[in-house]
DNA sequence: ACATAAATCCCTATATGTTGGGATATCATT
DNA sequence: AATGATATCCCAACATATAGGGATTTATGT
């Protein structure tokens, strides 16, 4: 089943910001509408899970879209990005955390957590130190003199790591590493 | 010298949306103020050239804080997140072309525009169809059979990459392709 | 006609990485 | 006392990558 996150707002600078925390969390991708009138436009939003990410004040006008709402496929995340009264709640920034256990939330009663995040393999603490030098670009000599341990020893934790990870590459490893913020992309040479 | 952007606004998400555009188009990271009040607690800001992302309706409150209208290191993208009018003018949600055109001109003026754009090296198109392919973790021979070209080709190809883009080891140019677009990371294994 | 850049191919030597075996010491758990 | 996981070390054989030369063909612009 294919997975949808649409954002609906004006702001295009919001629009980044949830791309950026949803995508670097869940490798989510992030549908932009500026307005609910834009909706319709937008024919192929109707088979598919999706996620709508849209601001507290429009709750209203959307429940107003039957077959937004009747769809047991769609699910609604609110959010506000001011400082907002109505008659029974004080609202104020929605927060990167609170959107992320959210989202999170919606998730896993979906049962879609499972193909987002990636299965968290456990490292030991040392190959955890080779991978992040493997990443970096150093070879296995480099990585040795570096951790005070012979190349025979980084080459057997090398060994494990692509065991556990399935990965044989050194891209791919750095791929990894990077998606795991084990290392910071800026910082290889 | 140091350069830095400073975002100041009670909106995590906004930060978040600012960080993808500076980071994407110029490599530039953000520190984060939520408020006005909080500007005195990051005392390390004065020495070094800075960019403050401010709400334009804080403008007048900016205005009284002198130690920083007055440097000459100091620069302001004044921004909406909303549909605003004053006496004069009316605003609206500034788009990520607008704050990058202006990113642009400040960086321009200050002279600091070369060290952020990662500079444009011109691969030829069958150097580029080798990196793209040594991104994805494939050998030599592998990338030779796939082109249809012998292996002594790819290394050519290689050797020039290398020499054109300073770039060594496998990570890097696994990083370089990632951040240039040529490669989706999630199809690198 | 000449120069230049791009794409292709080849060779040799050396450096590195990978694979498939081992072995030993330490520590925590059962 | 036995087990399993971790970290360390070693070897040999084979596979790949890198660095240093070259060379030829084709197309493009001067």
């Amino acid at each position: 089943m294919d997975k949808k996150v649409i954002f609906i707002h004006p702001s295009e600078i919001l629009a980044k910001g949830f791309y950026n925390i949803l995508n670097s969390s869940f490798g989510m991708d992030l549908i932009h509408i500026p307005s609910i009138e834009m909706i319709s436009e937008y024919s192929q939003i109707e088979k598919s899970f999706i996620l709508f990410i849209v601001d507290i004040r429009l709750m209203d006008k959307i429940s107003e879209l039957d077959f937004l709402v009747s769809s047991n496929l769609t699910e609604f995340l609110w959010f506000t990005n001011c400082e907002y009264k109505d008659d029974e709640s004080f609202y104020s920034y929605s927060s990167v955390d609170q959107i992320l256990m959210r989202v999170e939330t919606i998730l896993k009663n979906n049962n879609l957590l499972k193909e987002y995040i990636i299965p968290a393999i456990e490292l030991t603490e040392r190959e955890t130190d080779v991978l992040k030098l493997v990443a970096h670009g150093m070879s296995n000599k480099d990585i040795g003199e570096k951790l005070f341990i012979s190349i025979h020893t980084v080459i057997s934790h090398r060994k494990n790591i692509t065991e556990k990870l399935g990965i044989k590459s050194i891209s791919g490893l750095t791929v990894y590493a990077i998606l795991n913020k084990l290392v910071e992309p800026e910082k290889i040479t």
